[in-house]
DNA sequence: TAGATTGTTAATCGATTAACAATC
DNA sequence: TAGATTGTTAATCGATTAACAATC
């Protein structure tokens, strides 16, 4: 149980913004702040961010501000990034290569341990240090190391019939890319989906919406 | 203007959502759909969900339901997928080339007119039937070639440039994957940003979360 | 001390849910 | 007509904003 009980779900959304604004100012050698100055930054509220801050207890000082190395700090506890969570991608495609090689797993609390796929010509092929395994291996790979995580990036068709070999395997928590919707079967899984889809529909209302109001 | 003013940000946020689920719903020959059916398919209230769809006016028909596809047509036209914004690619690595293949732009309002990268390895090379041009030749592009969107699929550094010549060049929408905030320099644009980064980073806290909650 | 800024309560605003009359 | 389901109003709930006392 976190020892945090009172995060509300628009909380937790913001978390990865002030992670993301506090790790810069770290990175620019700032090291306090005030509500007011995030504001101006971020683009909510100073009182909202106070807030927000607040419930994590003890990090603002009156008069003063922010501490921002601790709220980096706390905040990317309250996230979690601290772990080390196993995953293992599916899908060494495109979308499969761009995320393996482009995202700092270890800054976010995972550690990519495999990549699969099931186009012989992918298998055996080295991404980001790692050998592209068979998919059809997969099941002894998971009985020998332990897997948290599937990351799905894979086309629609194949995901319903891969995420019921993994759940078998015992893997519920799912980072989706693929455009199925992975958590129709099983109720006890946790699924993060990236709809880039529903990314590109809302981009295409706001132009249609800014031309049409001017 | 559109033609519903009163369309609220959650419920725009929902429409996409929507949108998908009709279309499959229309895939699978459903004409008609109630409130408490796609209730139970999309995880919103009854309740939500008409008042959500009594916004576009006239879909339902008392003891009957919801037309599917007059809905999923409408829903559609809000959206201003009935449009056919050009739009160009740049960088074309993996993350580029992913979404140049995968999306399906046209259904999606969009039309995807250009390719750009600087890599020499890349340029010349075909992808989705466009060949990918030199980065430098695209303000001549752009002068010729009316375009409405950039995409961007370039690394944090070498965005903030890029945006600066596409802004001249009049450009003003943008689809972002990288990790650098574009809306700093302008705030006459509209950027959508796909925040892998902080997708990853909520992935993590619900499954610390749900650890911890055991 | 005086100035600044948080922590926290109260007020406002808006979104969701419940209820039911209208009507197909 | 009877049954079903929407459209719409009212009630509830929760999140954001405003205000100011506490305090560094």
């Amino acid at each position: 149980m976190h020892k945090y009980q009172n995060i509300s779900a628009p909380v937790i959304k913001r978390l990865p913004r002030y992670y993301r604004f506090l790790g810069e100012l770290l990175d620019k050698g700032v090291t306090r702040i005030s509500s007011r100055e995030l504001s101006d930054k971020m683009g909510f509220t100073a009182s909202q961010i106070r807030q927000d801050l607040n419930c994590f207890g003890g990090f603002g000082q009156q008069g003063y501000g922010y501490s921002v190395e601790s709220l980096y700090n706390e905040i990317g506890h309250i996230l979690g990034l601290d772990h080390s969570y196993k995953a293992i991608l599916i899908g060494a495609g495109n979308l499969g290569k761009a995320v393996a090689v482009h995202m700092s797993f270890e800054k976010r609390g995972f550690q990519l341990i495999g990549i699969f796929d099931n186009d012989t010509k992918k298998i055996g092929t080295e991404i980001r240090g790692l050998t592209v395994f068979d998919m059809n291996d997969i099941e002894t790979f998971c009985e020998r190391n332990h897997t948290d995580v599937a990351i799905f990036c894979v086309p629609k068709t194949a995901t319903s019939a891969i995420a019921e070999r993994l759940y078998k395997l015992g893997i519920k928590n799912y980072w989706n890319f693929s455009h199925y919707d992975l958590s129709i079967e099983h109720d006890d899984i946790i699924v993060e989906n990236v709809h880039l889809n529903d990314s590109l529909m809302i981009l295409c209302y706001r132009i249609t919406d800014a031309v049409g109001s001017q």
